[in-house]
DNA sequence: GCCGGGGATGTGACTCCGTCACGTGGCCTG
DNA sequence: CAGGCCACGTGACGGAGTCACATCCCCGGC
């Protein structure tokens, strides 16, 4: 029953701790899976096992923003804001994998707070790290067009053979736009030789060129 | 020496944890001091007594964006980031009004976190305000155009009167756009009788005008 | 009372981007 | 083999950001 020893930050936490989390039973939601959706109210702090989740902003017209992914190990940051402030969520949170995910109720969430500094380290950590790529994501979408962002994206997920399998509307997810705008951008740098393209997919083909978009001087 | 019976929460504290934070002695900085800029290196936790600081990320073409403000009472998230995660600033910090305040030191921002539940309380609670905050920003910025971000702003800063001193470059800002759009968009609204424009100073003719705007469609 | 200087605004031209409205083509399943 | 869904391509159009100036107004100095 102890899933606390896994590849989490969680082995750190004292034993008392993790003895109360090792009695919360994971869950598994399968691809797709929706945990929560804007306007929900909170019901506990969320911690992935395995798998993966994306949490986005929904706009009005169908489209929608990645704020942030959370990946084995972390926590859903999400979660945290309704629970110490009492507001309900307004962003989604899809299982973009099938997932393992471990919900701990507000109120073993708080008293862990209170008993564990391990925990509130977790916590906190985990919390100013998706800050931090909140700002980010602000900064770039404000500063950086987009040719630069799609490149940036593309080096930073293109595996070693600089292959990466992904649809362009899951890149306008990611950099904040829209997928139209992606699919020209997309045939820009493959005009210029810096990519291929295929359906799902895009090979790098100049990585210099693509660093110098991704380090251009903004705007 | 008592600074923490003012208007601020933290006159919820512990005595304990109260007598450690009326030790540190309150500073004042006049307006526009700049409390830190990107790059630099997080000196302690701040809190706001009195005055007015904004916090904004800088673009590389002069253009910046307001992330939040600090109000008296509240402290500056932004500095949470570099307690606890250990990175630089990415964000600049502006007094824009004379403010006092106090430094909290890493050390003793550490202690009380972990010694104070009162002081955790309301260190997440800020936190938790202002990622609402930032995430609200990336919202408004995404999906609505400027023109309801405009209207949502005069309704929100107007006083009882309608009237409300700002500028246009103070506006655009607040907003996350850039003053000429500003200039144009004030100027349709005068046009169509929902303010009239002045040096410095907008004047609400027509709330339930300004009202729709705001509560527009989006986009 | 007059004069600069600097901050606050107004404008035109241009490019980039987001949205709408379709069209195309591949792949999969009934 | 026929739909149907999904990924992608495209043209048109208006909103928004940038640059480069032109004004304009207010305030301090003389």
């Amino acid at each position: 029953m102890s899933w606390t020893g896994g590849a989490s930050e969680l082995a750190a936490l004292e034993p008392a701790a993790r003895g109360v989390l090792d009695r919360l039973g994971p869950t598994e939601v399968p691809q797709g899976a929706v945990l929560f959706r804007p306007g929900e109210t909170v019901k506990g702090y969320v911690i992935v096992l395995t798998g993966h989740v994306g949490v986005s902003l929904l706009g009005p017209n169908g489209r929608d923003i990645l704020l942030y992914e959370v990946a084995p190990g972390q926590s859903c940051i999400q979660s945290t804001l309704g629970l110490l402030g009492g507001d309900d969520y307004s962003a989604e949170a899809v299982a973009t994998a099938p997932t393992r995910l471990v919900l701990v109720p507000r109120p073993v969430f708080l008293e862990l707070l209170d008993t564990s500094p391990a925990f509130r380290k977790v916590v906190f950590a985990a919390f100013a790290e998706r800050m931090q790529a909140m700002m980010q994501l602000i900064e770039t979408m404000s500063f950086m067009r987009v040719e630069a962002r799609l490149a940036a994206l593309i080096l930073e997920r293109a595996g070693e053979d600089g292959v990466l399998a992904i649809t362009q509307a899951e890149i306008a997810r990611a950099i904040g736009t829209a997928r139209e705008v992606v699919s020209r951008r997309l045939d820009k740098l493959a005009q210029t030789g810096a990519i291929r393209t295929g359906r799902g997919e895009i090979r790098v083909r100049d990585r210099t060129a693509l660093e110098a978009l991704a380090a251009s001087p903004a705007v």
